[in-house]
DNA sequence: ACAAAAGTGTTACTCATACACCCATGC
DNA sequence: GCATGGGTGTATGAGTAACACTTTTGT
């Protein structure tokens, strides 16, 4: 660097990562205890390195914090966040990333809670507004990108898609309707499988035909 | 701070600022000559001081190298970049921002040249892709938002409004289709004068009800 | 045979698109 | 009276929303 007194900022990730759990949408906290905030929780996240993108930052502390397998995740940066006192210890400016990851590929560490985004209480520092913040991301973004398959399984029936989409924008969608559009859309593809949840008729599987961002037309 | 050795990166910000002048979109481009980039342009924008927002900061440069009068725009964050090197000379962390003003408030400046979008030259750093994002955003956000208001003058004819989507978007847009959406909206109302463009009709003047960011419905 | 989830079409309504002529004014 | 931009309505097609019953399977 030419001008050290140019460097006063720490720079820091944190990531907002969801899953689908038990027809509950989830967020990954983590806990925080320090002399601001104690016995608290808030998001994954960390310092960003000298030779190291955001991106590969977001992605390193998934991995260390939250045990997550980088490869099946969905990522995006989300905003971000540069509030001088966001974080009593000193100046921390963060980058904020939205993850998706589909339930069966946790890997459960100590410290690290899946929480109903329901029910996620206070976290520490400006956390409450990343969540926020990536929550509405998430809720507009499913609407018309493929995204979802980074939070289902590889191959799924279609009502548990339909569970998905209602749980994260929050309210029912007719079964008739969303098989129409999600066919028309083009996005997914039958696996010529079928699977019998329990007892009854078994359903027919179905996967993303592309496990990269697609927007649909318009 | 508490820890010296993990600050590496200099935090700067960059700004995508838009006007509409004589039917056309315009980018504001300062001059960029140093060691890396001879003779070409960029976006303008500097470093983040340690009292400063990364907001705070974006405006203070529009301001400074750019001579606009802050209160007179509207800024949104677009988005961070941080490549390692996408500045040459160091490590350098961005948060680019997407600015509108209306052309006439615009104070002119030496090294300050407002160049047509059709028409932007290759440029320094990696402000091209920082360009190219912010077009798209305008794009995108002038269909379901108001900013508008942030390129027009106060009030404003509708075919003036009219140019500016068509030449946002790109495409030519149906005279009554475009004044039933609009009226439809609720975004806008008649300020109550006319104003005749030389010899002709005299048009009907409106201006935004609004000069936040508006969302429409859906 | 029954319990449970899978699967399937039609109608009504709303919104977007396409399209052409008269109006008001200054010169 | 003419040149120029201002201003207006209707018809068609596309897409969205509402709605209920039959099918398949395991027990």
């Amino acid at each position: 660097m030419k001008n050290k007194n140019l460097q006063f900022a720490v720079l820091a990730t944190d990531v907002v990562l969801f899953t689908y759990q038990n027809g509950k949408l989830k967020v990954c906290l983590i806990n925080v205890d320090n002399d601001y905030f104690k016995n608290m929780k808030g998001l994954p996240g960390g310092l960003i390195l000298p030779n190291e993108t955001a991106e590969d930052s977001v992605k390193r502390h998934m991995k260390d914090k939250a045990g997550i397998a980088i490869k099946e995740t969905y990522i995006e940066q989300l905003y971000s966040f540069s509030k001088i006192k966001r974080d009593p210890r000193g100046r921390v400016v963060s980058v904020a990333y939205l993850a998706l990851i589909p339930s069966e590929k946790i890997n459960y560490k100590d410290g690290v809670e899946w929480v109903e985004v329901k029910k996620i209480p206070k976290l520490a520092y400006d956390h409450d507004e990343i969540v926020k913040i990536a929550i509405e991301r998430l809720k507009s973004k499913i609407r018309y990108t493929n995204i979802a398959y980074g939070i289902l399984p590889r191959s799924f029936r279609l009502t548990e898609m339909q569970n998905v989409y209602e749980t994260i924008l929050g309210k029912k969608l007719d079964k008739r309707n969303f098989r129409k559009k999600i066919f028309e859309s083009g996005l997914i593809e039958e696996t010529g499988k079928k699977e019998s949840e329990g007892a009854y008729r078994p359903a027919m599987l179905y996967r993303f035909k592309n496990r990269e961002v697609v927007f649909m037309d318009r």
